[in-house]
DNA sequence: TAAATAAATAATTATTTACTTATATAATAG
DNA sequence: CTATTATATAAGTAAATAATTATTTATTTA
């Protein structure tokens, strides 16, 4: 399978939005699962707009997805966009968010819904 | 061949480095050949000094070296890096920088030299 | 050794960024 | 309908960033 190719300044455009560790780290967890906002908030030591902001971010970049169920809005990485095979290439090469993911599925913030 | 795993947080601040539209050219720039700094002022449209704290941020974090050859500083990349992977990894999906080597070898800032 | 060239460093500045708190919007539950 | 919960948006701010100009350092050449 051939490499997607990227404009050069939109490769860059995505690049600083992943070099941030809180944006790579949802990234990183959004390759493992989807995940809504209060989950987020379990493992980011940062208030809710905050992580907000941050996902408005990679939304507007095409690069996530948001789809609301209830009251919660759950994210998950678009595999449509024309920068999914470079995150991916580049996801290859972080570790696994396992722990955060745990972390989240023990506390379970979104337990009164049943998701 | 695995994939080098690269800390989450030198991953982040390796993509903020290449999250700039100078810098990512320039890594583009010495994926095809190395380059001096003057050859650098042919192609963007920025000071020296400016270019050559481009080159220092990069230099810092690693991903390029530097070798000096009488007056002339060249720079290329440095497949030792432990995030030599994840760069190659990224190029691959940036379009090759063959016009403004082009332009640099046109013009050759370096031809007194004859490197 | 003096002048010229190449590149780095220092100091400054305008812009961008990542956060904060306060407030608004949207959905659900009583 | 009202209260509660989840999330987004707005406004403000401190810190980081990318540029500039001025200066310094290093090398070559006359």
């Amino acid at each position: 399978m051939e490499k997607s190719l990227v404009e050069i300044e939109h490769a860059a455009n995505m690049l600083k939005l992943l070099g941030d560790k809180t944006r790579l780290t949802i990234v990183a967890m959004l390759k493992q699962r989807q995940c809504c906002v209060c989950e987020f908030q379990e493992v980011f030591d940062m208030s809710q707009p905050s992580i907000s902001q941050h996902l408005r971010k990679l939304k507007d970049a095409g690069m996530v997805k948001e789809e609301r169920r209830g009251q919660w809005i759950y994210y998950s990485l678009n595999e449509n966009s024309e920068l999914y095979g470079l995150m991916e290439d580049i996801l290859e090469h972080v570790p696994e968010q396992t722990e955060k993911i745990k972390q989240i599925e023990k506390s379970n913030p979104t337990l009164r819904c049943g998701c």
